[in-house]
DNA sequence: CCCAGCTAAGATAGCGCTAACAATGCAGGA
DNA sequence: TCCTGCATTGTTAGCGCTATCTTAGCTGGG
């Protein structure tokens, strides 16, 4: 830097004012500054900064699993946006362990981050008392709820999984399976709305609940459904926590010869891109994993402006059901099965 | 840290090599010191480590897109290897801009990384100069070349491709096509084999090569299915460039009542976890993404050892062909065609 | 018994930057 | 004319750690 500040003929400070805060330095010195720069290459030593200013241009992203594809979209959104901010973006998992969220924000927030974006709603008292304190904005993502520690982005699991629910029995099904791989709280928070609104209409059976505790796949939702109508034949439409397990269904139901949508309903979760052009093409909750990665980053990027009002601190993003043509029934079909 | 010192009753710079290079300092001392931080919860502060030390722990990894799912497997592996080490990693996309690419490398080269993991081998000049004078290790990941960089972890995709037209040269097919979407450095490559091995069994086309500037997506694999089997009806295999565009044509060509693999043959690349639970089950190329993402890292940390040999610089992972049902014709169809 | 040759611990300085305060220059009012 | 007040630039010190040099203590060969 006092090379840039030697060429340029001022002292270093004002160099570090010209790229910091540049409305403090005159035009003038600015671009010659600025020429200095370019010149030399000179590229701003980070750690340096960060010790000197006890601040970094960090923002931690706590996420239960990289494993798991839904975070890959939230991912891009986050670096999508990031990317137009001085900030980078430090990524760490806690393999769904809350003990290892909790040493996490300890090592994020020994390094004076500029931000937090972490997972869900569940954190440990531990790790909720941590995020308190922190002195710095903090995002939860995923999902929302009545106690955000700051910020919030996300969407109703259970609402989301109500309504699809109540979809299924509007399009005439009667007899609803869940089918669930890793049973996250989130994924235990759909199936609960799922639940109450199958309840409420005579249509839910435990018998109709497979779940799993391995890792959503393509190949677990295939498993899935061979054990459901090996176990509950009555089952007439199928809710799946995500859509890698109605995939997985789909390709399994054409095996056992069941006809989607007339003989069995399918439904899934997250309205991946290929639900659509899949044949037939599925239904799908539609979330918006993408915008909620974006606004996370864009929320954390305003509260760190001073004069940023803290209204809209908690964002539902909503869902969407996309009806297609997995769901629905012939009339024909429909009308011989409830007259 | 000088509060760990003073509890522990010694220097800082004891309580610094404690924590650094724990074998230079006496057992006894170096439990009395663990003893202090752990009463303490002090978390080394990474910032002032990296000024003084002019080495930091963060390894930067330069990939061309966040949104292509295929480093999505290569990241998993990087951050589960980078797991069990003390290094961070810095993520950073080119957005397939050689520009771009330099500007980033500079960046981190301002930063002392530990290390460098750069995709593929098509930097530009600058950008191989800045490499190669680059004071860590550095490794090129996706592909293997002749002239690496330092070190070098991948397959040879021309390889994989030429492997494949003949795997379905030797199943029958005799019109053989070629769909790819994005077709960057390596899908070119790919493309290459493809020609070379299918053009040498006179099975080539340039009528029966379709491919898209935009990013690869099922939806896309259906619409150049599409378009293919409208310019080119003769066709009998599709090789496509990867699993995508595979499953948007399987879709696709179940609409048009093509009949995999008796019409067709159907082959995608990288073996995607649902391409062996697909229905036809389909023939892909199995990649190792996840592990040439642990590999990079674990190769990046040998590196770092002073005593490292260097040998084993350049890693070919190699690939496998998974012979599935849609590129299984069967016999009598095969014989009928091909008496 | 002495001292070279080692190991373990400490003292000092400085990494590259910015916070805080200081100094300078200049406009405009008394 | 002087002084106040603001805008702009400079000076100084220090962020928390580690490289480097130094010192202390200890071993063992001649």
């Amino acid at each position: 830097m006092s090379d840039v500040a030697a060429r340029a003929g001022v002292s270093a400070i004002t160099v570090s004012r010209a790229l910091r805060t540049p409305e403090k330095v005159t035009p003038e010195l600015r671009a010659e500054i600025a020429r200095a720069v370019d010149y030399l290459g000179y590229v701003p030593h980070a750690a340096a900064r960060a010790l000197a200013s006890k601040r970094t241009d960090v923002i931690g992203v706590i996420i239960p699993s990289i494993t798991n594809s839904v975070f890959a979209d939230v991912m891009r959104g986050i670096y999508a946006e990031v990317d137009s901010t001085p900030f980078k973006i430090q990524l760490a998992n806690t393999r769904y362990s809350p003990r290892m969220e909790e040493n996490l924000l300890r090592v994020f927030l020994g390094q004076n981050p500029a931000g937090l974006v972490v997972t869900g709603i569940d954190q440990s008292e531990t790790a909720r008392a941590l995020l308190e304190a922190a002195p710095c904005p903090v995002v939860q993502i995923m999902e929302i709820g009545d106690d955000p520690v700051d910020l919030m982005v996300g969407f109703s699991h259970h609402e989301a999984a109500r309504a699809t629910a109540e979809h299924l029995l509007k399009r005439g099904y009667r007899k609803l399976a869940f089918l669930g791989a890793r049973m996250d709280p989130r994924s235990q928070r759909r199936f609960n709305g799922f639940r109450e609104a199958a309840s409420a209409a005579g249509a839910f059976s435990e018998s109709r609940v497979v779940t799993s505790t391995s890792p959503s796949s393509v190949t677990l939702g295939a498993q899935l459904f061979a054990e459901l109508i090996d176990r509950a034949p009555d089952v007439d439409a199928i809710f799946c926590n995500n859509d890698d397990v109605a995939l997985g269904a789909m390709f399994e139901a054409r095996r056992h010869n069941v006809s989607i949508p007339d003989q069995m309903g399918l439904c899934g979760f997250n309205d991946l891109e290929m639900m659509a052009v899949a044949e037939p093409p599925i239904t799908s909750v539609r979330t918006f994993r993408y915008e909620m990665g974006r606004r996370a980053i864009n929320m954390l990027v305003g509260a760190l402006d001073e004069k940023a009002d803290r209204t809209n601190a908690v964002v539902d993003l909503g869902f969407e059901i996309r009806a297609r043509q997995s769901t629905n029934r012939s009339t024909i079909e429909r009308h011989s099965l409830h007259p």
